[in-house]
DNA sequence: ATTAGTTGTGAAAACGTTTACATAAATCTA
DNA sequence: TAGATTTATGTAAACGTTTTCACAACTAAT
């Protein structure tokens, strides 16, 4: 049986019922006014035809509706952080009848408007958005326009805007703290992109630590230039070479994680005996390596669920005023940068 | 400026450019008819005015539009290998200008309806799903309502249907020979949820390549509960503490590696000396493993381009006979093995 | 110069909803 | 009992498109 039935609408239910299509609109959203007797008769239409309502033609028709469509930009779906991230919304959306339109950007600012584009036209009721940058204009653009946007990891500089991201710098001074207090003192730190905020902030922590410790900072082993696995790679490789080589790492997120471990195996530098690393973001695997990681964990589902939250909030009052949530990070110690 | 501007309609380019809504439809859909002229000055207000179509106007009027919105039902976003899939099928539908709704179930046949409840509501013109069973029903149902999809992974066993997938058996079958070529007698299997036809696929190959090879088959070493990590702790505990302890251990998906592997650590055995270890999936931290992991790679990007791909086909071709796409493996030979 | 055909455009219906407004029936008030 | 109010329902417009059909203005053929 190929022939496509056709779906059932609100006619087909009216006529089913014998009342007007106007009631039974205001069956589905549960105005009170319709008499019990005529409720009944329709609700028994609904279940017979098999009706379900066209969310199409809702979102043409009104912009006040219950179950939404959200719009999603994320830079890098390969990142378990944002996958975290995806299924907090995503718990939250489905829950409330939403669903979510995803748009995995891989750091390309023309991928991202390409996308921005696609989901503006398919009218979503909210942008959930991690910018590709902090002078982002074409998230700047959709806030402008009116749409309602909340930023994840990383905020506006121009536009003030609901953020909700982790604490980057107190999670970078924990977990170098975390070296020096086992009795490292030359500590290197890979970090990424140096346009992104994120970055500036976990190297703000860094720094932080070691001046809270009186311990001196040599700038020349904060290095970095992009967020990927061959960018750690690559400054580990340097970092390994100096003459001077430092006794610990601390990496700014997982793929330069990876990178430094692979090529710290390569070398066959027994971990952390003769080089220890912490790295910034935590991992379902990490407990899984050899050793196991000792990782700045950020909760990416928790600000999954705050962004949603305020994303809602912000379709139902687009006047109140932006929200800045900071989400607390978690240092999960274990055996990768030594014992006491 | 809070106050949100009105977006650009037909009628805002119309009354701009003094035609009709009409031709300037007609504009935009390329139709040859309109003088040169008159498509001139629509093109040009169709910039003045910053006009962008709207998507869900246009899915509700037509069902034969180009940019399509694509349903997509994925078991578990966390795992990274169906992250390739999701990343080849978005890769494919933004280069069409079409949109990706995501629906990840965790592998829950009751959020699995929820979703295929919602995504059908949004009218999305076509489906690809990982069916969390065999006998899915509503997937079957899905397809008997005359919609398009693709199944990825697994297919259907009541009903004929487009499936991509690996395969398995083959898979399963070289990494299990690896094994025995490098001298091992004794190799265990973790498999998934028995539940999952892959599952059985893989275990064929596991089968198979002892009976090539000439090695008997140990049922007590074929074991398997559920396809997630702690499954895959229990029962690698159960493994390691058998009198006559398999040299070797195969395990059906990554998660499964997972907690082997966090065991096996635990346990403070050498791998691949004491315990050599290969799993299906392999996963772009296997080679910063200690030791790299040897793994049977899956294409999932290239699985789920050509899902898209047959995906499109099918919603042009309604009748065609559904195509059964068996994507190869390759064993990706590392360290965690042993050498010859 | 009339007819027939071609070419470009516009008017209007349709998709499936929501919602402002009108209206009929029922109830209340004096 | 007539008018006023309340209650329940229906009518029709609107959302932004696509698409059928009609029609006007030309051009070509007789």
């Amino acid at each position: 049986m190929k022939t496509a039935k056709t779906v059932a609408s609100l006619k087909t239910v009216a006529s089913l019922a014998g009342v007007s299509i106007a009631t039974v609109s205001r069956v589905l959203n549960g105005d009170p006014v319709v008499k019990d007797e005529t409720r009944l008769a329709v609700q028994r239409a609904i279940k017979t035809s098999g009706y379900h309502p066209n969310r199409v033609a809702q979102r043409l028709r009104s912009t006040n509706r219950s179950k939404k469509l959200i719009g999603l930009l994320i830079p890098d779906i390969q990142n378990p952080f944002y996958v975290d991230v995806i299924r907090g919304i995503e718990e939250y959306a489905y829950a409330n009848g939403s669903a979510v339109v995803i748009g995995n950007f891989s750091q390309d600012p023309k991928r991202e408007k390409l996308y921005i584009d696609i989901l503006r036209s398919e009218s979503v009721d909210g942008f959930i958005v991690a910018p590709s940058h902090g002078k982002d204009q074409d998230v700047e653009e959709l806030i402008n326009d009116g749409h309602a946007v909340v930023c994840i990891d990383r905020g506006l500089s121009n536009l003030n805007v609901d953020v909700v991201k982790s604490d980057n710098e107190k999670g970078a001074f924990n977990a170098v703290a975390h070296l020096i207090k086992l009795g490292h003192k030359r500590i290197a730190h890979i970090t990424g992109d140096p346009a992104i905020p994120t970055t500036q902030e976990r190297i703000a922590g860094y720094i932080a630590a070691h001046k809270h410790y009186g311990i001196r900072v040599d700038q020349k082993i904060i290095k970095g230039k992009e967020s990927n696995f061959i960018s750690g790679v690559e400054i580990t490789k340097q970092l390994l070479a100096l003459p001077d080589r430092p006794t610990a790492i601390f990496t700014a997120n997982n793929l330069l994680t990876l990178g430094a471990l692979e090529t710290i195996l390569q070398q066959e530098l027994k971990i952390p005996e003769e080089i220890a690393i912490v790295g910034f973001d935590d991992v379902y695997w990490a407990t899984s390596l050899n050793p196991p990681l000792t990782a700045v964990r950020q909760h990416g589902f928790e600000i999954g669920q705050r962004a949603i939250e305020l994303l809602y909030q912000r379709i139902q009052q687009p006047d109140r005023l932006p929200a800045n949530v900071i989400v607390k990070t978690e240092l999960m110690i274990r055996r990768s940068c030594g014992f006491k």
